[in-house]
DNA sequence: TGAGCGTAGTTTTTT
DNA sequence: ACTACGCTCA
């Protein structure tokens, strides 16, 4: 590419007259419309939590575009995940009648790589150059470690991903590293480490995601005609989630804005809850002083949760200092104060929780409007065995999504081989993958040779080949595996992207493997494999479908059906639900301890935050629970109420259910009384007691009268047919004819 | 190459 | 208590 600027799509054509009834606007309120005219000139929309927001983001950017301010070509418009953009995408599309088409709109770190793969010589990669995840990084720096006799177990690998991570979110390249810390961390190892890390990622042609960030701001440092251009470009700029943008992604944004300086930021300081990943409250704060003359709009009317709900909320982050300060208001009715409720132990607290969810929905309420916001992902499992137990459909978001799974991973490193024979972190992944018989030394000899030749793993196999440096088994399977991989590429050339993926998957024996595997999970990796053939349909090119692979991995499981959402406070953030069940707020679990080691205050009042930004997910209802004692890392532990609990205002909480243990708890101190201790004693037994009854008596009884037996055929929505095993309750064991053995619940099998 | 054993580490997560 | 990983030995 001589003219890097010669790829960029043309112009729009002028856009049509500015619309006089901007009828849009009417269903906002003032300061919203204020947000949304004030289209010149730097402005901060400080927008608390349920003010409207997204409305005002999308109203923004179709204000600017009707009224003829701007083509779409012209603006950049930034989130954080792929499904803010989406969205951002979608309700712009929808309030202009016509999809958006020619904007730049997209993730930080989609938006980094799209730029830079216009400019990728000026930062030492070519413009095909591979994205890396934190599996293939790691793997990298454990390389990097070998060779460098480090020690694994002094210093793991995950501890220099982490530091390198770091210095990239504030976009330091090595030889910007503060000196001192270049002498401190992890001994001195840390920086050699991530010299040579980028060495090896430039040789390797690949950028991790910190580097798209950080090569994107040395680009535009580097060269002020490439950043020129980009600054005329983008006559308008908007962020949201400004709160989570670390030091890279400012420099960035304020690289770009400069040019015009029409940039609008949206965020909300009290909901600042990622700074362990980099992100900086500091740039929020910062603003007006970079952008002299910000317009700063304060949207503080709360359309969300009732007035209860808002002010305990609002009083409980007022503990936190250095804020912003915004006061949130509300014309809503009354409704139900936040009910606090103490119990004996985490499994009190599950079945509380899960009888309350239950009561709810014989009363009609949808599944789908309650949710359980947990501080940790293990506090997840509890409440999962007791909604299985009452036969509540129930979906956990987070923990490992489709692309990382292995199977995925080593199917997508055949792919990443194919198309670019140059990748040897994808190489080594499938390398003896099925089996292959080719052991540590054959590939010493792989690695010893492509280091010094200064090529790659696959060139040097080549050249290896053709003497005989191999022993006679490694060579014949080598020449096997070079000329399958020839002939996947071959095919590449006329098949689709779904249908080689096909044909590789079967020839390598990869698929095969899996079949042959009889472990528990096997059968579900095959699917998943199956399931990727799939997906891959939607791609026209290989080179697409590993783009959104390496940035755009997401969970498509969001099934329509009722369900209860079982997920962690930090991905809550941005939804909204009528009935919000908090558990676990006691000290040391929320706030987390970790978090007051490493952190002190400043993790204090991000923990703080994180408890507001939970109670704000409540349209109606916020339960809020506590137990006195819990099982951490495997020990019984006695806790206290969450110092959060008490800075709760009394005249908005309730307590729910006076009876039983709460008797315990002080209900003015707020804490566990001397007194508590009977009340421990006679809640244990109560707990342990009513256990075996509870089960009876919520368990649905229709199992045997469902004529479900031992060797009955059933069909299941997700798993297809099978046999039944094993009856247990409700629960099933089913052996499934494509899925293998399971256990699901009787409800959700039909008789065939 | 794989089973078996011991040790260390268990907050939050996107891209 | 549980797991995941790395190491050893057959």
């Amino acid at each position: 590419m001589n003219d890097p600027f010669e790829l960029m799509e043309p112009e729009d054509e002028p856009q049509a007259a500015p619309q006089q009834n901007a009828g849009y606007l009417d269903g906002l309120n003032e300061t919203q419309r204020e947000a949304v005219a004030a289209t010149d000139g730097p402005v901060l929309v400080l927008a608390g939590a349920g003010t409207g927001k997204t409305r005002v983001l999308t109203t923004r950017l179709g204000h600017i575009l009707l009224q003829g301010k701007a083509r779409p070509g012209d603006i950049l418009a930034v989130t954080f995940t792929n499904k803010a953009a989406r969205e951002m995408q979608e309700r712009v599309g929808h309030m202009l009648g016509t999809p958006v088409e020619g904007w730049w709109v997209g993730t930080f770190h989609a938006l980094s790589a799209r730029i830079l793969r216009r400019h990728a010589e000026a930062v030492g990669l070519k413009s095909n150059f591979v994205i890396l995840d934190t599996d293939d990084q790691v793997r990298l720096l454990k390389q990097i470690l070998e060779a460098r006799e480090i020690d694994p177990k002094r210093f793991p690998p995950r501890t220099f991903s982490a530091v390198i991570q770091r210095w990239k979110d504030r976009s330091l390249m090595p030889d910007k590293v503060p000196e001192s810390e270049a002498i401190e961390a992890l001994e001195g190892h840390a920086h050699t480490v991530y010299e040579e890390y980028q060495q090896q990622l430039q040789r390797l042609n690949a950028a991790d995601f910190g580097d798209l960030l950080m090569l994107c701001v040395h680009l535009f440092q580097s060269q002020p005609e490439t950043l020129k251009y980009y600054q005329n470009r983008f006559r308008y700029v908007l962020v949201d989630e400004y709160q989570d943008t670390n030091v890279a992604q400012y420099l960035w944004l304020r690289l770009l804005a400069m040019g015009h300086q029409n940039i609008c930021c949206v965020g909300d300081d009290d909901q600042s809850i990622y700074s362990w990943r980099g992100a900086e409250v500091g740039n929020i704060l910062r603003f007006e002083k970079d952008f002299p003359g910000a317009k700063v709009v304060r949207l503080e009317r709360n359309y969300r949760s009732t007035p209860h709900i808002l002010a305990a909320a609002s009083e409980l982050i007022a503990n936190n200092e250095g804020r912003l300060g915004k006061t949130l208001w509300t014309d809503l009715d009354e409704g139900e104060k936040v009910r606090v409720h103490g119990v004996w132990d985490s499994s009190e607290e599950a079945r509380w929780v899960g009888d309350e969810i239950e009561a709810k929905h014989t009363r009609g309420e949808r599944l789908s409007d309650m949710a359980i916001l947990v501080r940790t992902s293990a506090q997840t499992r509890e409440f999962e065995e007791r909604l299985i137990t009452l036969a509540i459909p129930y979906q956990v978001i987070g923990g490992l999504r489709f692309y990382e799974r292995q199977e995925i991973r080593d199917a997508v490193a055949y792919l990443r081989v194919i198309a670019s024979p140059d990748d040897d972190l994808a190489f080594q992944r499938i390398v003896n993958l099925p089996k292959r018989g080719l052991g540590q030394a054959t590939m010493q000899i792989i690695h010893m040779h492509a280091r010094a030749r200064g090529i790659s793993m696959i060139m040097a196999i080549r050249e290896l080949l053709t003497t005989d440096e191999l022993k006679p088994r490694p060579k014949k399977t080598f020449t096997e595996l070079m000329n399958d991989l020839d002939r996947w590429r071959t095919e590449s050339q006329i098949h689709t992207p779904a249908e080689l993926m096909d044909i590789v998957l079967d020839e390598s024996g990869y698929t095969e493997m899996w079949k042959m595997d009889k472990s528990v999970d096997a059968p579900g990796r095959v699917d998943n494999l199956k399931e990727l053939v799939v997906g891959l349909s939607e791609f026209e090119t290989l080179t697409s479908f590993l783009e959104h692979v390496s940035l755009v991995m997401e969970n498509d499981d969001s099934r329509n059906t009722d369900k209860v959402t079982v997920m962690t406070l930090h991905g809550a953030k941005g939804l909204e639900f009528d009935t919000v069940f908090l558990p676990g707020w006691e000290e040391g679990l929320f706030p987390h301890q970790r978090s007051l080691d490493e952190s002190g205050t400043e993790g204090l009042e991000e923990e703080r935050r994180l408890a507001y930004v939970g109670l704000t997910r409540a349209r109606k209802q916020a339960n809020v629970t506590f137990a006195g004692s819990r099982r951490i890392y495997g020990q019984w532990q006695s806790s206290l109420p969450s110092r959060f609990v008490e800075e709760l205002p009394t005249e908005h909480i309730e307590r729910a259910g006076e009876q039983g243990l709460s008797r315990g708890f002080d209900a003015d101190q707020s804490t566990w009384g001397s007194a508590g201790k009977q009340g421990y004693g006679a809640g244990f037994k109560r707990a342990q007691a009513s256990k075996p009854q509870d089960d009876l008596v919520f368990a649905p009884a229709r199992v045997s009268a469902d004529g479900l037996e031992i060797g009955q055929r059933i069909f299941h929505q997700k798993f297809g047919y099978g046999h039944i095993q094993g009856l247990d309750g409700d629960k099933l064991d089913i052996q499934f004819e494509k899925a293998g053995l399971k256990k699901v619940m009787a409800s959700f099998v039909e008789k065939v």
